[in-house]
RNA sequence: CGGGGCGUGGCUCAGCCUGGUAGAGCGCUGCGUUCGGGACGCAGAGGUCGUAGGUUCAAAUCCUAUCGCCCCGACCA
C-alpha cells in the first residue's frame, strides 16, 4: 500500500515485528503481549501465566470430556521410570535415550567448598518420563490375565521431560504438559479401531474447538513414534505455511506387550499378547492456537477456548458518570452471563480497573478476547453498547437487548470465521505438484539468508522407496512428508522422485 | 552438539572500537490536567553493566573461562 508523504504513517500494529517482517520473533512477541507465558530461570522450561494456563485448562476440559465420552478413565502413573524399563523395547530406547533426564542420587549434602553436592547414589538410575509406555505397560502386565480384563482404556494428564537441543515456547519445551492415553486390547482390529477413534477425537477437537483445520494421515516409517507399528497424525498449517504436528495416535501392535509381557488367556484358553495403543496431545496446542489465528495486533482466541468471551469496558469521565455507567455494566454482565455458549455460561469480564480506556482496550486486543464492548454515557442514552470483534476488527453500535440475545450466535460466528479463514490459508497454499522443478521452486525461499514466508503443502505422488538423491533433495529443502492422508481421493500415479508407482498423493511440507 | 547474534534499571537499547564517577526512550510511583483507539505536564524511585577469574593506578569497555537467551542446522509433540 502506498502512503502519501503528507498522510499519516501506516497504521501502527500492536505487535512488532509483524508476521511478514519476522515470523519467529512475532510469535515470541505475541506470547509476551498476551501475557501467556515467560521463559523461566530453568533452561528450556517456561512459566505458564494465568492467561495461558486458562486457555490450556479449557483445552484440557474439552479433551477430557471427549475422552470420557469415548469410554476412557483417568489415572496417574509415576514421574520416575526405572532405567531398565526403557531398555525393554529396542526402538523405543533408541528414540528416547538421547533426550532423557536421569536421576542418579536421592540426597544432597554440604559440599566441601560450600554449597551442596549430590549424595546417596541410586542403585538403579531413574529417568524422568519422556512418555509413559513402559511404566504403564509394566502395570498393565500385572492387571491383565484374562481376555475379560480387556480392554483397558486409561488416560493420564501429566508433565513429561524431553531434553531437547533447542526449545521454543509452547512448541518445544524441555518440560511440557500433555495427556497420554494408553490402551490395551484383545484383538488387533480393536486396537486399530481405538487408534483411529482417538485420531478422530483429536481432529474433532482441533477443528471444532481450536478452529484449526487439520489433515489426518499416517506418518511414514521415518517419522513414526519409536516402537510403534503405525503413527497417525493430524497436521495443521501455520500462518508461515509450515506444518505443525498437532496430535498423534499410535498403533503399537504387540511391540510393547511382547517387551513387557502384557499377556492374557483368550476364550480358547490360549495365551496371547495384548494389542496396545497410545495417543497424546500437548501444550504445543497453545502454540498451534497462536500461530493459526493471531494477527499483527496480537493473540486471537477462538471463542470455544477463550477464558473470557466478552470484556466490558466502562467509559466515564467523572464520578457522576461512573455512578451511572458501572451499574449499567454490572447488570449487563449479569445478563450476558445467563447466556450460554458451547454448553457453558458466557464468560464476561467487567474491566473497571483505574486505567485509561485506550490502554485497557489494547490490553484486551493483545490478549485476544473475542468481543469487547465499550459502554459509556452515549451508549447508556441509547441503551446500547459499542461492540468490537477481535477477529475482524469490525466495530458497531448494537442495542443492549440485541447484544445479549445474540451473543451466543456472535461467538459461534467468530468461531466459524476463524476456522474458515484458517482453512482458506491452507487451501491457498496447498497444491498438487508433479514436476521436480516446481517442487524445488515451491520450497526454496527467495532470500536464503532471511527466508521469507513461502511454500506450503505440496501434494505429490511418492513411492516410499529408499533413494539417496531424493533424501538429499528433501534434506536440502528442509522438507519432509508430513503424512499420507487418510481421506480424499486416492488416484494412483507415478512417484515425483523415482517414477515408481504410487498409490496416492502424500503431503510434503516444512515442519516445526 | 556445530554456525551466527546478543546479555547494561521492569522492557527496548546507546555507551565498548580508543579504559577515567552509568545514559536514553518506554514502563513504574506521586500530584494535576485528561479520558469513546495506545494522553500530557511537573516531581520522583529504580542498575555492584549475566557470572567468575585475569590485565591495569583505574574495567560496562581489554583478555580468558563459564552460564543463559535468540536465530540457523542436526533431533523432536
Amino acid at each position: 500500500m502506498d502512503h502519501h508523504p503528507l498522510m499519516s504513517k501506516p497504521p501502527r500494529t500492536a505487535i512488532s515485528p509483524t508476521r511478514e517482517e519476522d515470523y519467529p520473533e512475532w510469535y515470541q512477541q505475541v506470547i509476551k503481549a498476551a501475557d501467556l507465558a515467560e521463559i523461566s530461570p530453568v533452561r528450556g522450561c517456561m512459566v505458564i501465566k494465568p492467561w495461558g494456563w486458562a486457555i490450556w485448562e479449557n483445552m484440557q476440559s474439552a479433551l477430557d470430556a471427549m475422552f470420557k465420552a469415548t469410554g476412557h478413565e483417568n489415572a496417574y502413573f509415576p514421574l520416575f521410570i526405572p532405567m531398565s524399563y526403557l531398555e525393554k523395547e529396542a526402538e523405543h530406547v533408541e528414540g528416547f535415550a538421547k533426550e532423557c533426564a536421569v536421576v542418579t542420587h536421592h540426597r544432597l549434602e554440604p559440599a566441601p567448598g560450600g554449597g551442596l553436592q549430590p549424595a546417596g547414589p541410586l542403585e538403579e538410575p531413574l529417568i524422568v518420563r519422556p512418555t509413559s509406555e513402559t511404566i504403564i505397560g509394566a502395570m498393565y502386565a500385572r492387571w491383565v490375565q484374562s481376555y475379560r480384563d480387556l480392554p483397558i482404556l486409561i488416560n493420564q494428564w501429566a508433565n513429561v521431560v524431553r531434553w531437547e537441543m533447542r526449545t521454543r515456547m509452547f512448541l518445544r519445551t524441555t518440560e511440557f504438559l500433555w495427556q497420554e492415553g494408553h490402551t490395551a486390547h484383545a484383538t488387533e482390529a480393536e486396537a486399530w479401531e481405538e487408534t483411529r477413534r482417538m485420531l478422530e477425537v483429536y481432529a474433532d477437537f482441533a477443528e471444532n474447538h481450536l478452529a484449526m483445520p487439520v489433515i489426518k494421515g499416517e506418518k511414514t516409517a521415518g517419522e513414526r513414534f519409536p516402537g510403534a507399528v503405525s503413527t497417525l497424525t493430524i497436521e495443521a498449517m501455520m500462518q508461515d505455511r509450515k506444518a505443525l504436528q498437532a496430535g498423534t495416535s499410535h498403533f503399537l501392535g504387540q511391540n510393547f506387550s511382547r517387551a513387557q509381557e502384557i499377556k492374557f488367556q483368550d476364550q480358547n484358553g490360549r495365551e496371547q499378547f495384548a494389542w496396545t495403543t497410545s495417543w497424546g496431545m500437548s501444550t504445543r496446542m497453545v502454540g498451534a492456537l497462536i500461530m493459526t489465528h493471531s494477527d499483527d495486533d496480537g493473540l486471537i482466541i477462538p471463542p470455544r477456548l477463550a477464558p473470557r468471551h466478552v470484556v466490558l469496558l466502562p467509559i466515564y469521565r467523572n464520578d457522576d458518570e461512573r455512578a451511572q455507567v458501572l451499574p449499567y455494566c454490572e447488570s449487563l454482565q449479569a445478563e450476558l452471563r445467563r447466556q450460554s455458549y458451547g454448553g457453558k455460561p458466557v464468560q464476561v469480564l467487567l474491566d473497571d480497573r483505574d486505567l485509561r480506556g485506550g490502554e485497557k482496550n489494547w490490553q484486551h486486543i493483545k490478549r485476544g478476547v473475542p468481543l469487547r464492548a465499550e459502554v459509556g454515557p452515549k451508549d447508556l442514552a441509547k441503551d446500547s453498547v459499542f461492540l468490537a470483534r477481535r477477529d475482524t476488527g469490525q466495530k458497531q453500535a448494537i442495542g443492549r437487548a440485541q447484544f445479549v440475545a445474540e451473543v451466543p450466535q456472535l461467538l459461534a460466528q467468530i468461531q466459524q470465521g476463524l476456522f474458515d479463514r484458517a482453512l482458506q490459508l491452507q487451501r491457498d497454499h496447498s497444491r498438487p505438484i508433479d514436476n521436480l522443478d516446481e517442487f524445488r521452486e515451491f520450497f526454496t525461499p527467495r532470500d536464503a539468508e532471511k527466508p521469507e514466508i513461502h511454500g506450503g503443502f505440496a501434494w505429490c505422488h511418492w513411492s516410499d522407496t529408499a533413494d539417496a538423491a531424493t533424501d538429499e533433495l528433501l534434506k536440502q529443502l528442509k522438507v519432509t512428508v508430513r503424512c499420507i492422508p487418510l481421506d480424499g481421493d486416492s488416484e494412483p500415479g507415478r512417484c515425483l522422485f523415482t517414477g515408481q508407482p504410487s498409490a496416492r498423493r502424500v503431503v510434503f511440507g516444512k515442519s516445526y
